[in-house]
DNA sequence: AAGCGGGACAACCGCAGTCTA
DNA sequence: ATAGACTGCGGTTGTCCCGCT
């Protein structure tokens, strides 16, 4: 009955990881792809669970991914799809290009939520932060608004954002951004339409899910994926510890990543 | 210069839904 | 049909770094 365990619990390597399976990881995901991730460590020669390597594959070693804190702009897109989605950091993240849910969820807990309570804003309601009367404060979970973010929508299963009856007013076709006036937020009403169709959720963001499904796609590495890769390593440069040097592949075109990766295949044979 | 505290972020943990033998 | 693995997600923790005293 059922399946292979993902991974022998015993000898499999925890903490932070090293140069070197870096570079194995980078190597095996470039050569073969995001198949099942069970597989990856044995077949990359990791002393790693799947699940580990996943992780630091789609967290830090993709390379699509953006370096550095979130742009003003980003941040902004985060607090209003945060009054929107709550906690779903994965949905926030999705709509933000590069950038992961791990990264928004901790720049969301150590700058983010500062910064709002500093404004006045509580980071969980999105509204202004009101001294609660006591009888208020008492109030049993049940008694609660529709849900714990205190949004006035809704979210469907295809992740749509829908109005319902005691939401405001929403004007069709209006700009698709908007500033919120009692909390400065900017908001996005493309966001909040109706239409199913996804890229015209957020225009700006448009060629994400274009190259998100790019990424989907898995391998053969595109040329296109390769020129992100190489266009996003430069911040393996900016390491201390390590550089791209050290995963030994830098300044790589396609011929060359397929010739190392052919010899290091043959090797294993 | 040393110690301390807080910020930043990578990584782990555990849960829930899905998948498969 | 079902047990148990797989995957993805959100919450939490651990550790490093930096500024302040």
């Amino acid at each position: 009955m059922g399946r292979q365990p993902c991974c022998d619990k015993l000898g499999v390597k925890k903490g932070p990881w090293t140069a070197d399976e870096d570079k194995k990881l980078i190597n095996f995901i470039l050569t073969n792809g995001q198949c099942c991730w069970r597989a990856v460590p044995k077949l990359a020669g990791l002393r790693r669970c799947g699940k580990s390597c996943r992780l630091r594959w789609t967290n830090y070693l993709r390379p699509d991914l953006k370096r550095g804190l979130l742009t003003e702009t980003e941040e902004q897109l985060v607090i209003d799809l945060h009054a929107r989605l709550g906690n779903r950091w994965s949905k926030i993240a999705a709509r933000l290009p590069g950038r992961t849910d791990n990264e928004i969820k901790n720049h969301w807990n150590t700058h983010i939520k500062k910064k709002l309570i500093k404004m006045g804003i509580d980071p969980v309601t999105h509204q202004p932060i009101q001294k609660q009367p006591e009888n208020e404060k008492n109030q049993s979970p049940n008694t609660k608004t529709e849900n714990s973010t205190g949004n006035h929508h809704c979210i469907a299963e295809n992740d749509t954002i829908l109005d319902n009856s005691s939401s405001p007013p929403m004007t069709e076709n209006s700009s698709s951004i908007t500033t919120d006036e009692s909390s400065g937020l900017l908001l996005d009403n493309n966001f909040c339409s109706n239409n199913n169709n996804e890229s015209s959720f957020i225009t700006n963001n448009t060629f994400w899910i274009e190259e998100e499904a790019l990424w989907n796609n898995n391998p053969p590495i595109s040329n296109e994926a390769n020129f992100l890769w190489e266009e996003n390593c430069s911040w393996l440069l900016d390491c201390e510890d390590f550089g791209i040097h050290d995963f030994g592949f830098d300044c790589f075109n396609d011929f060359e990543l397929n010739a190392i990766n052919t010899t290091e295949m043959e090797g294993k044979h």
